[in-house]
DNA sequence: ATTTTACTTAGGTATATGGCTAAGTATGAT
DNA sequence: ATCATACTTAGCCATATACCTAAGTAAAAT
């Protein structure tokens, strides 16, 4: 494979996995730190530390050391790129591009209002 | 990892790859053949075929033998259970709930209709 | 009938992934 | 100052992934 995978490559892979989708999940209603987040995963802190880290190669989450804490949060826009992705495939596959078009716009006016 | 993974699993995985987005973007313009989709491929024909197996695998696309050819199509709805995932998520992110729900339920009257 | 085409099967390899334990380090609490 | 907490680093292991070649098989073309 690619020594650089693009930031979708990423980004699909790491939401491919249970325990990744669950942290996100659970990010999605708030920051927290990483024991927290670990908490409900049954399995050994450095391989959970682990999924923190592909999330946050992804681009998925942000975390910052506080302490001795690491406290993550789901990163603005995380979703954004894939939800794109599949929309537009979706937009061309349905023949209505118009559809996507006026999505991107949305999302433009939003972005700078 | 689990011996059977779930759909999201699946489909995210799949999605994690170029190459299969790549397939799936080709196939959302309209079906193809198996060495019609592998042309574009720098790869032996048992590699890309692998790539086939688990975009059907994760309910992306089906596929039918013609003769001596494998004719591939989009699935229809390929995208909806992933794009309903990332949906929820970022809606629960923003604190909209509400504009999850509009979106499922206009969702649900497009399939009624 | 023979050959070509379009896969398909079988089997092999290198690297990536997802898990582990053991032993750090740094910070907050006592 | 000591101890507990919250990671962090290092190193190992089994399985999965993404590729390959070689050798089928079955349908279409000649």
């Amino acid at each position: 494979m690619a020594k650089y995978d693009s930031t979708l490559d990423l980004c699909f892979a790491a939401l491919g996995d249970p325990t990744r989708r669950m942290i996100l999940q659970r990010l999605a209603r708030g920051e927290a730190t990483a024991s927290e987040l670990a908490e409900p995963h049954a399995m050994a802190l450095p391989s959970f530390m682990e999924h923190l880290k592909k999330l946050e190669a992804a681009g998925l989450i942000s975390s910052e050391k506080k302490g001795r804490t690491r406290v993550c949060e789901l990163a603005p826009d995380a979703f954004t790129p894939a939800k794109n992705w599949l929309t537009e495939q979706s937009a061309i596959w349905d023949g209505r591009l118009d559809q996507f078009d006026d999505y991107v716009t949305n999302l433009t006016k939003e972005r700078n209002k």
